[in-house]
RNA sequence: GGCGGUGUAGCUCAGUUGGUUAGAGCAUGCGGCUCAUAUCCGCAGUGUCCGGAGUUCGAAUCUCUGCACCGCCA
């Protein structure tokens, strides 16, 4: 089995401020390297920046800095980002780096040598207010569908990518491999979209200089989907490959949302296609967010500030909420009371308080000391049961990568261990010494509960997994299943403290 | 306009190949417990399964049709 794992975020365009749909794609792809790493995988997690391209260029002039200083400066917001949400990411790629542009000559050239680039015109509706090309198409009655101004036919030269050349394998491999985009209606839709016919791709553009050259004429950049779908294996060291990252990891799994599916399910594999190389594993699109039932938009200023949520809920309470609210691959809304409720029901009621009544109970009983546990009685056997079922449901779940799912599974788990007390009754036990070891037992297997489940939340909430394992006397910094997740962990006689309330509730008014 | 999807409890949704009384979470109401962050456990609901027609012994599920909403393409 092979126990290597590539996966990626989108590189975000550094045009843009990140939000929180950019924090989304990437705690996604966390969760999923976490989980990996914990299951003995050898991962690579890549995320990074697109810097090139004339929106770029011309929001710098504007800001009267260079294309490189604006990259400068949001390079550093989307860093930041990434290290208060916890995000485990292994290498972060800038398009303006020397060894992303070398891969991407390098794939230029492999291409054109294989014949599959030509010169020729790309003619279309320029918009010059908006700056923008359209297609005949697009126009409405002649003018820009945008700003409904007076657009000019405009021909310019331009490298063209032979793109229709790969249709039919396209449309071979996708049908071959029902996993390789998804979800299912995704593929569909790129499905037909092919179907219809592909075109040739321009794929350089002389009307800016904000870009990578085309190797051999200057004159051209290179187009942005050509350069920015290169990071993936640019960051791996392709095509040299001197430390052997790209034979390690390469095929990736591509985690990005709905609005760029076209060109990681189209554009991206026939590249490769050209290129021979092997295709993606896995193309994931999920949905959009809007906010309080709205559309997110800047002119709404109702864009959500990530930092700002960490700072008001805390890292592994938003980290919870995007992935539990909402099936992976919809869209879904952000509200405040339904991440307060989350939190509130969720995390303080289900877990947090499980975790506080167990760790009081075993101080109340048995000053601390964890007892060994006696012969199980059914309602025993029944509760640690459950465990090896979920650990394989999990599996599934997050191989599909139905985050909503998986925790839902593991908060089966939390409500079984709030039942289990209730049906045991360790308060009632106590009152008898002769029923003593029975609730040895019952406090035993509450807290190897609550072991394994901190490790199965772990890949969502890392803090939180880390706390409950050292209130457990556990090491917090080793969170792994893999070898670790049988049933029987915890040593009798640790001494365990009653922890502190995990997540306090959020009162609101 | 073409293709695809969705419509189920107050809200968000699950319902496998058609098969007993249609489910879960949250919210609501009632009851129980006292270890716990007033937390937990149990019980109770309410549903024209979007409308209509059809196939079938039997339809939320299959077919046709109408309506509403959404996505992709043009």
């Amino acid at each position: 089995m092979d126990k290597h794992f590539y996966i990626t975020t989108p590189i975000y365009y550094v045009n843009d401020v990140p939000h929180i749909g950019h924090a989304y794609t990437t705690l996604a792809c966390d969760v999923l390297a976490r989980y990996k790493r914990s299951r003995g995988y050898e991962v690579a997690f890549l995320t990074g920046t697109d810097e090139h391209g004339q929106k770029v260029e011309t929001a710098a002039k504007a800001n009267g800095e260079t294309p490189l200083e604006l990259a400068d400066r949001v390079v550093k917001r989307f860093q930041a980002l990434w290290e208060k949400l916890n995000c485990s990411h292994t290498d972060f790629i800038r398009t303006t780096q020397e060894r992303h542009k070398h891969t991407v000559c390098e794939q230029f050239k492999k291409i054109e040598a294989s014949g599959d680039i030509y010169l020729g015109y790309y003619e279309d509706w320029y918009c010059t207010p908006c700056e923008t090309f359209w297609t005949e198409t697009q126009l409405l009655d002649g003018t820009c569908p945008d700003c409904g101004r007076e657009t000019s036919k405009l021909k310019e030269e331009s490298y063209f990518f032979k793109m229709s050349k790969y249709q039919d394998q396209l449309i071979k491999h996708i049908e071959d491999h029902p996993e390789f985009i998804q979800p299912k209606s995704r593929r569909n839709e790129i499905l037909s979209f092919v179907r219809e016919g592909l075109r040739d791709l321009s794929i350089s553009r002389t009307s800016f200089s904000w870009g990578i050259p085309v190797p051999g004429n200057e004159k051209h950049v290179l187009y942005v989907w050509f350069d920015a779908l290169t990071n993936y294996i640019s960051a791996l060291g392709y095509p040299e490959d001197k430390e052997g990252q790209f034979e390690k990891f390469w095929p990736a799994v591509h985690v990005i949302g709905k609005d760029i599916l076209r060109f990681h399910a189209v554009y991206w594999p026939t590249f490769l296609m050209a290129a021979g190389l092997p295709l993606p594993e896995k193309i994931f699109a999920h949905g959009w967010w809007t906010v309080e039932g709205q559309k997110m938009s800047k002119s709404l200023r109702n864009v959500v500030e990530p930092n700002m949520l960490v700072d008001k809920y805390g890292v592994d309470a938003i980290r919870y909420f995007l992935l539990r609210e909402v099936p992976f691959g919809l869209d879904g809304d952000f509200s405040h009371s339904a991440l307060v409720n989350r939190v509130n029901s969720d995390l303080a009621n289900d877990l947090g308080n499980l975790v506080s009544r167990t760790t009081a109970m075993l101080g109340k009983y048995f000053q601390g000391e964890l007892p060994a546990p006696g012969p199980l009685s059914e309602t025993d056997q029944a509760l640690v049961e459950r465990f090896p079922k979920t650990l394989e449901k999990v599996d599934k779940q997050l191989e599909e990568m139905a985050f909503n799912k998986a925790l839902m599974s593991i908060w089966e788990l939390i409500s079984a261990g709030n039942k289990y007390i209730d049906d045991t009754a360790p308060w009632t036990l106590a009152k008898n010494p002769e029923q003593q070891e029975q609730l040895g037992t019952v406090m035993y297997n509450l807290l190897e509960g609550i072991r394994i489940i901190s490790l199965l939340v772990a890949p969502f909430m890392p803090e939180t997994g880390a706390k409950i394992q050292t209130i457990l006397g556990c090491d917090g910094n080793n969170l792994v299943l893999e070898g670790q997740d049988q049933w029987g962990g915890l040593q009798p006689g640790v001494q365990i403290e009653k922890a502190a309330p995990l997540f306090p509730r959020i009162e609101t008014e």
